[in-house]
RNA sequence: GCCGAAGUGGCGGAAUUGGCAGACGCACACGACUCAAAAUCGUGCGAGCUACGCUCAUGUGGGUUCAAGUCCCACCUUCGGCACCA
């Protein structure tokens, strides 16, 4: 008997694969397709096991598709752009493009033996001018629809890697990439205009039942709506001049006793200008802006409020309150500056008692009276109006609302929506990334560089002597550049984009990857998209995802594409862990996929990943499990080849099919059943796998209970070739050597999924269970369909249940037909 | 503080609609085969007990129900997101 050779096996089907182009992809309208996308790594160089499982995870989806007769696209390409590349360029003396274009022809091989079924047709890399050209078209279709713009503004700076990051790039006041605290700094930088997508990017969400709670609750909560009202104060020591504020509380606009304002709010230099207190005041704005965010935002930071010496004028009643800079209110947020009513916002409550300020109830609670010299904590929630001149006895509800169309009315404010969600910093002071296509010239002043003048190529020549790859100002000849509008001396942008760019639409590019006059074509990506089936680290819940989102609902209001949503359905994958800790180099816990398919073979090790853990859940590596899969798999070997000459005999069998037959074809349409949908509906493979192992030791008890000479070749047959057919995207190497082994001349994968008899499921007899009382007492086994009364009478007969049941009261009956019987005694 | 996910044997996990808790696998033990080992095949494997059965058991405490891992209430723990957010 031949044994399991994994390896000999892989391989050749995997060179065979490729050379048919088994995995190629083309429109075809008269069948439905499906778009299986896994996220597309960064070529660092190695596979890891987060890839190996994320790709394992796609191909079982991919080639069961297929199997069930769907047109599926499953591409693969490289996020081939950003820091890594520069960093190795330097230790390594070769440049980020010779670097990268090394990492991805090692990582492809990688894939390859994994038997992953990708389309390498419709390969694309991030970094090749082919594809940032089009990066660039899109910057330059942004520009044109006001989406993309320079502005100065304080901006995150990573000291570590020397350029600036996006809000969604810092992690707790930390660099995401490098963990280097972030400084702040005053940078005229490119920003996309992606809050005002705010609105759909959130109510989208309700469209995306395929997608996984947690990640769209990290969305909501990182777009973070907030209804209010912006309202506008007057300057009393300035007349004529105000400044607006934004609460969600309008209703407790009677109750404001002070202002506070930002440090960084513009209005403050002029406030304390000339007053008492100017120096000690600008001292401390300049303290607070050098602090950190971390120290800023910590816990334990006191709130401190400095008074200006300046009022400000309640527009709804004329009252002058103090106007304060208080190192608790973001410039960021609202309009940097918030109203302070102690009474009813605890934050403001123990900030005026600290400070002597004075607390106004102006909502009063269901059957209480507050007073605002004795209250000891803020009451925040529903209440009736008091203190507010004409609005008083009104619901807080009710009062939001008039007070805000009051104010309307007065020009002094109104209804206002505000989001957390900031505009896109995509600039970056780096080498590798696609050059941002606008030219400076001091006649026309900012120029976008013109379509057909794309792509706006990088110098590949790259000074490497230094202890960093110098940005783009370093290279003369990049940098000076002719106007394109009217040909004078100009200069070009040096900033790249933020990678996170490039990765916002090569889901659309896999479409037509190859188009030399279009971004993609039109027709093929409304064949393609949207995306079916999503998998990726949920590392990506806000960043990669937020981003991609954006850029589909650009293109569709652009009119290129019609689809809404880039991605029907997510799957946000765990991570996998080996000792309890996140497979890391620094742990020493790291196992390479190389190292498993060179010891146990591809197929073993999307086996065990799959079975380890359902997708979503964190998985724990073991060295043991993966033995486990290993077993199982030269199990299945064993079999086929025990089988094989046996069912190439034909079919004269000497016995005819009886119970021990019938009993194995219900197991086998019972495992088909079960795994398509396990993988279909509830993409739960580790209990698939389950049930083919269920499977295979269904069809040993059967091999053990009948003698050679009686086994019944069709059952057998049907049995095996099932057997490999619903193994077939699990471990698409052994399943296709064992469908040959069986006598077929074609390949497994092109094979129809199959299907199952549901009159073959029906048992004759079943297992019924005898409760009293809720606690099992017996077990029957009855004809199925056995009426209720039957039922209770065959419980009441069975011996132990009798006994228990003498001298007692049955006080009711509960019958699950084919299930179970529960008496009630008393 | 707000929001989300989770908590089941020695371990990974299963139980899809409220109906036999622990499928499948790992580890372990025993048996067969073998001179022996490996491999393989088979059997057992939640805990306790006065043991051919009974009791307890799905983070804790209550509740609903004939019946709860599953539904409801309160709480504990872990992980994740947001957060002086106005």
């Amino acid at each position: 008997m031949a044994n399991y050779n994994h390896a000999e096996i892989e391989e050749r089907w995997q060179r065979h694969w490729a050379k048919e182009q088994f995995h190629r992809s083309t429109v075809d309208p008269s069948r439905p397709k499906y778009y299986v996308l896994e996220m597309f790594p960064y070529p660092s160089g190695k596979l890891h096991m987060g890839h190996m499982r994320v790709y394992s995870i796609g191909d079982v989806l991919a080639r069961f598709l297929r199997m069930r007769g769907y047109n599926v696209i499953h591409p693969m390409g490289w996020d081939a752009f950003g820091l890594p590349a520069e960093n190795a360029a330097i230790e390594h003396r070769v440049s980020p493009a010779e670097w990268t274009a090394q990492n991805i022809a090692h990582m492809k091989k990688q894939q390859n033996r994994l038997g992953v079924s990708y389309d390498w047709e419709r390969e694309v890399a991030t970094c090749l001018p082919d594809y940032y050209r089009w990066t660039q078209w899109l910057f330059l279709l942004m520009y044109r629809r006001g989406l993309a713009y320079k502005k100065k503004a304080t901006v995150n700076w990573c000291p570590h890697c020397e350029t600036v990051l996006a809000n969604e790039q810092v992690e707790a006041g930390c660099c995401w990439r490098c963990a280097a605290a972030v400084e702040q700094r005053e940078l005229e930088q490119w920003f996309l205009r992606i809050t005002d997508y705010a609105e759909p990017l959130l109510n989208d969400l309700a469209l995306l039942d395929g997608w996984p709670e947690r990640v769209k609750v990290m969305q909501q909560n990182w777009i973070g709506r907030s209804e209010g009202a912006e309202i506008v104060f007057g300057l009393q020591e300035f007349p004529g001049e105000s400044f607006s504020t934004f609460t969600t509380r309008p209703d407790t606009l009677f109750g404001v006793t002070y202002m506070v304002l930002a440090p960084e709010h513009p209005l403050v230099p002029r406030l304390v200008a000339g007053t008492e207190r100017e120096q000690e005041i600008l001292r401390f704005v300049a303290r607070i802006k050098r602090e950190s965010e971390i120290t800023r935002t910590a816990e334990e930071a006191p709130k401190i409020g400095l008074f200006t010496g300046r009022h400000a004028v309640n527009p709804v009643n004329g009252e002058a309150v103090p106007i304060l800079v208080g190192n608790y209110v973001i410039m960021g947020y609202g309009t940097g500056a918030v109203m302070g009513v102690p009474a009813h916002d605890q934050r403001d409550f123990l900030f005026a008692r600290q400070n002597n300020l004075p607390v106004r109830a102006v909502i009063q609670p269901p059957g209480e009276a507050l007073n605002g010299a004795t209250m000891t904590e803020a009451y925040t929630g529903p209440g009736t109006m008091a203190n507010s001149g004409s609005f008083n006895g009104l619901s807080s509800t009710e009062g939001m609302r008039r007070i805000t169309a009051h104010l309307e009315r007065q020009g002094r404010g109104g209804f206002k929506v505000f989001y957390r969600l900031r505009d896109w910093l995509i600039s970056r002071q780096r080498y590798w990334g696609a050059p941002i296509p606008i030219v400076y010239c001091d006649q026309c002043g900012t120029v976008p560089v013109p379509e057909e003048h794309l792509p706006v190529q990088l110098p590949l020549q790259v000074e490497l002597s230094g202890n960093r790859v110098p940005t783009l100002t370093h290279y003369s000849s990049f940098v000076e550049t002719a106007c394109p509008t009217c040909g004078g001396p100009a200069r070009r942008e040096t900033d790249t984009m933020d990678t996170f760019i490039c990765s916002s639409w090569y889901f659309l590019r896999y479409c037509s990857p190859k188009n030399e006059q279009a971004v993609f074509d039109p027709g093929e990506v409304d064949y393609w998209m949207p995306v079916d089936q999503y998998i990726g680290g949920i590392e990506h819940a806000v960043l990669h995802l937020l981003y991609a989102r954006f850029f589909t609902k650009v293109l569709r209001d652009a009119g290129l594409i019609k689809a809404v949503e880039p991605f029907n359905r997510l799957l946000a994958q765990g991570m996998v862990y080996k000792d309890g800790a996140k497979m890391s180099k620094s742990k020493g816990n790291v196992v390479s996929p190389d190292e498993i398919v060179e010891r146990y073979g591809a197929d073993t090790g999307r086996l065990f990943i799959l079975f380890a853990a359902p997708p979503e859940k964190d998985l724990d590596w073991s060295d043991q499990g993966v033995e486990g899969s290993h077993r199982f798999l030269r199990r299945v070997w064993r079999l086929v080849e025990d089988c094989r000459e046996q069912l190439a005999g034909g079919d004269t069998a000497a016995a005819p099919a009886g119970q021990a037959e019938k009993a194995l074809r219900r197991d086998v349409h019972a495992a088909v059943k079960k795994v398509t949908g396990d993988i279909q509906e509830r993409f739960n493979f580790n209990t698939a796998i389950s049930a083919i192992m269920e499977l295979v030791n269904a069809i040993y008890a059967y091999r053990q209970a009948v003698a050679p000479a009686r086994q019944h070749r069709p059952t057998l047959r049907e049995a095996l070739q099932n057997l490999v057919l619903i193994l077939a995207p699990f471990a698409p190497h052994l399943a296709e050597e064992a469908w040959r082994a069986l006598g077929s001349r074609e390949s497994v994968h092109r094979q129809t999924w199959p299907g199952y008899d549901p009159v073959l499921l029906r048992v004759a007899d079943v297992e019924v269970v005898v409760q009293i009382n809720g606690k099992l007492r017996a077990k029957l086994t009855l004809p199925a369909g056995t009426t209720e009364e039957e039922l209770l009478a065959a419980a009441r007969a069975h011996a132990r249940v009798s006994e228990l049941l003498t001298g007692k009261e049955v006080v009711k009956t509960v019958t699950v037909p084919d299930k179970l019987v529960n008496i009630v005694v008393r």
